[in-house]
DNA sequence: CCATTATAAAGACGCTTTGTCTGGAATGTC
DNA sequence: GACATTCCAGACAAAGCGTCTTTATAATGG
């Protein structure tokens, strides 16, 4: 599965964290959303980078609608879950606990934060979470 | 901190990684170790790498031996940490903790990784107070 | 010393990606 | 059918990348 979880550009990610905030939007929205006006050529722009976003599979169109309706067809967490593995894959040999030990440890995390992540690990055990708080 | 770990490439990283297998080492070794042979394209491709990694601040050189010694300036966990803190910055506002928590949750973690990490949180428990919720 | 060899430094090259824009084709509205 | 909007294909410069060639510089053996 090799399929959507492709470099993303900084300016392509700018497009898609706008239709993160929507269901759907037109170019023109999104235009209007990202640079406050809509000219022609900015126009271009954007749809060059929804173009771009689509083969990258990250961004769905339905042409049904006119003009075309855009939407992310990939979530935030799953781009950030892709962008993470990639960063796995590359760096540790695919095993991601080195990468989250060293993030874990590195990292200021807040008790609550900790304890976060505590539950998770208790949910992820199948047992009832062991300390209340 | 705060060093400029730039976007590193798949090259580039190639000729971390040997750098990590070893103290320090000489233009020649690495292509050595890279390409089995050592042709003058060669060498000057695998300088030029090093120059770029230099310029990165990934790498140090040492001009007082002949040939010049070259070593990692980053060790691989930095280089993992500085990458996840991107797209921390880049994908959940600077907030490594949701990302963390999708982390744990998406990945299949043996029990002993869970383990694992459980420790360490324990361990960060004891240390540093953080802030009582 | 000089000639030879190995290394370093600088730069050219072709290629790909990225962001931007232009022009023309397609589609809808009145 | 005339017009405006939208889509699409492509051009374009700039930058990054991997590679290689050339020139300068340092070390070494006669």
């Amino acid at each position: 599965m090799g399929r959507a979880a492709r470099e993303i550009t900084e300016t392509e990610l700018s497009v898609l964290m706008e239709l993160w905030q929507r269901p759907s939007a037109t170019v023109r929205e999104l235009t209007e959303a990202l640079y406050g006006n809509t000219p022609a050529a900015l126009l271009a722009t954007v749809q060059k980078l929804l173009d771009r976003l689509e083969a990258k599979g990250c961004v769905a169109r339905d042409r049904n609608h006119w003009p075309h309706h855009y939407s992310a067809s990939v979530k935030r967490e799953e781009l950030v879950g892709n962008r993470l593995q990639a960063a796995a894959d590359q760096l540790c040999d695919g095993d991601l606990t080195p990468l989250l030990t060293h993030l874990v440890r590195s990292q200021r995390l807040s008790a609550k934060d900790r304890d976060e992540l505590r539950k998770v690990l208790d949910e992820l055990d199948g047992k009832a979470p062991g300390k209340t708080n």
